[in-house]
DNA sequence: AAAGCGGGGGG
DNA sequence: CCCCCAGCTTT
C-alpha cells in the first residue's frame, strides 16, 4: 500500500465530524476554507456556523455590508480575509449568477483563493484532481520524505506542490486531501507526534532518524516593531466617541477609540501635552487613566495599549470620528483589545 | 523574494 | 519564551 492509501485508510477510521464534511456545497466548502486559513479548527468552528447561519447562500453574502461581515468576523483576525470574501461574493453574484464555481482554474482567479484555498474547494466540491499543500501537508511530508528545504523558500514551495501532486490518489482526491490533512493535524503533530501508534512510521524518514523535531525546515525572519497606542474614552451621557481606520494599516476599516500614537510609551502629563491633544480636549481638561498598559502581541507588531478617560469637546473631531450609543457598540467591527478593554470598562 | 496581516493555543 | 495554525496579497 502507498503512502495516500495508508493514510486513506487511517483516516476513514479516524476522522473528525466536522460540518463543512457533510456538504459538496463549493460556497460553503469556501466559507469553511477561508475561515480556516492561518486558523485552528476548534476557533474557526462558531464562526463558520455562524456565517452559514446569516448567509446561508453566496447571495446573502453579496447582499451584505462590509460592516456586518467584519462585525461577524471579529475576534478571527486577518480581517483582509472577510473583505476579500464580500468582494468575492458580489462578484461572484455578478459573473456567476450566484452559482459558485468549483473548478480550480475559475476559482484560483477569485480575490482571497490562492492554490491551497483552489485546490481544497475543487477537490472537496467537485473532485477535481488537485492536491492541496498547507502547513499539515508540508510537515507530513517534510518528516515521511525527510526534506530539508524550506517549506516557505520559492524552491521548496515548487518541491513540495509537485510531490504532493505526484502522491494524490486521482481516483479519489478528496478523500486524499482530507486524509493528508487530517493525519497531519491529529497524528503528525507540530510537537510530540504520535508516532507511536502512526500507521507509517516504519517508512518514515524522520521517524527512523528521530528527526521530527528538526523537520519541517521553515526559515525565519519575522521582525518585531513595537508601537504605543495611547487610547480616549470620550463619553457624552450615554454615548462614546469612535472612530473609523483607514486602509494601510493594522485592522482596515474596522472601528476604534479616538488614538493618540506615540513613539514611545508616554505618561499622563506629557499625553496631555501633545498637540494631538487639542483635537480631542476640552478646555477645562482632565485626564485620568483607566486602564494599565496592556501589551497586545501581533505576529509582526508589540502593540502597548494604555486608555485615558478625556473630558471631550462638544464636537468637531473631524472625519471618521462620531458619537455612538453604547448599547450600539455591538453592530461595530471592533479590534480584539478594543472590545475587551470596552467590555470590562463598561460593565 | 520579502513584508504585512490577528488572535489564540500548546509546549 | 517560542512556534504553529485547512495562507493570501502586495510590494
Amino acid at each position: 500500500m502507498d503512502l495516500s492509501a495508508q493514510l486513506i485508510k487511517w483516516y476513514q477510521a479516524n476522522k473528525r465530524d466536522l460540518p463543512w464534511r457533510h456538504t459538496t456545497d463549493p460556497y460553503v466548502i469556501w466559507l469553511s476554507e477561508i475561515i480556516l486559513q492561518q486558523t485552528r479548527v476548534e476557533q474557526g468552528l462558531p464562526y463558520f456556523n455562524r456565517f452559514l447561519e446569516k448567509y446561508p447562500t453566496v447571495s446573502h453574502f453579496a447582499a451584505a455590508t462590509e460592516d456586518e461581515v467584519l462585525n461577524l468576523w471579529q475576534g478571527l483576525g486577518y480581517y483582509s480575509r472577510g473583505r476579500n470574501m464580500l468582494y468575492t461574493a458580489r462578484l461572484v453574484q455578478e459573473l456567476y449568477r450566484g452559482q459558485f464555481p468549483s473548478s480550480y482554474d475559475q476559482l484560483i482567479s477569485l480575490k482571497g483563493i490562492g492554490e491551497y484555498t483552489a485546490a481544497a474547494i475543487s477537490s472537496f466540491s467537485a473532485n477535481e484532481a488537485k492536491a492541496v499543500v498547507d502547513g499539515n501537508v508540508y510537515r507530513v511530508l517534510a518528516r515521511y520524505y525527510g526534506i530539508d528545504e524550506p517549506i516557505n523558500s520559492t524552491g521548496g514551495k515548487k518541491t513540495f506542490q509537485s510531490l504532493a501532486d505526484g502522491l494524490l490518489d486521482k481516483n479519489r482526491p478528496a478523500l486524499h486531501n482530507q486524509a493528508m490533512m487530517e493525519f497531519g493535524a491529529m497524528l503528525c503533530k507540530p510537537k510530540n507526534p504520535a508516532c507511536g501508534i502512526c500507521p507509517v512510521h516504519l517508512d518514515c524518514y524522520a521517524f527512523k532518524n528521530n528527526a521530527t523535531i528538526a523537520l519541517p525546515v521553515k526559515l525565519k525572519t519575522v521582525k518585531i516593531r513595537k508601537r504605543y497606542f495611547n487610547y480616549l474614552l470620550i463619553m457624552r451621557g450615554d454615548e462614546i466617541l469612535m472612530h473609523k481606520r483607514g486602509a494601510g494599516d493594522i485592522w482596515t476599516n474596522m472601528y476604534q477609540l479616538p488614538l493618540i500614537e506615540t513613539a514611545g510609551p508616554t505618561e499622563l502629563h506629557n499625553l496631555m501635552e501633545l498637540p494631538q491633544m487639542q483635537q480631542f480636549m476640552a478646555d477645562n481638561v482632565s485626564l485620568s487613566p483607566v486602564s494599565q498598559v496592556y501589551k497586545h502581541v501581533l505576529t509582526h507588531q508589540h502593540l502597548y495599549v494604555s486608555f485615558t478617560k478625556v473630558d471631550g469637546k462638544t464636537g468637531g473631531y473631524g472625519e471618521g470620528y462620531f458619537f455612538t450609543e453604547v448599547k450600539n457598540l455591538k453592530n461595530l467591527a471592533l479590534p480584539q483589545i478594543i472590545f475587551l478593554f470596552l467590555t470590562k470598562f463598561l460593565n
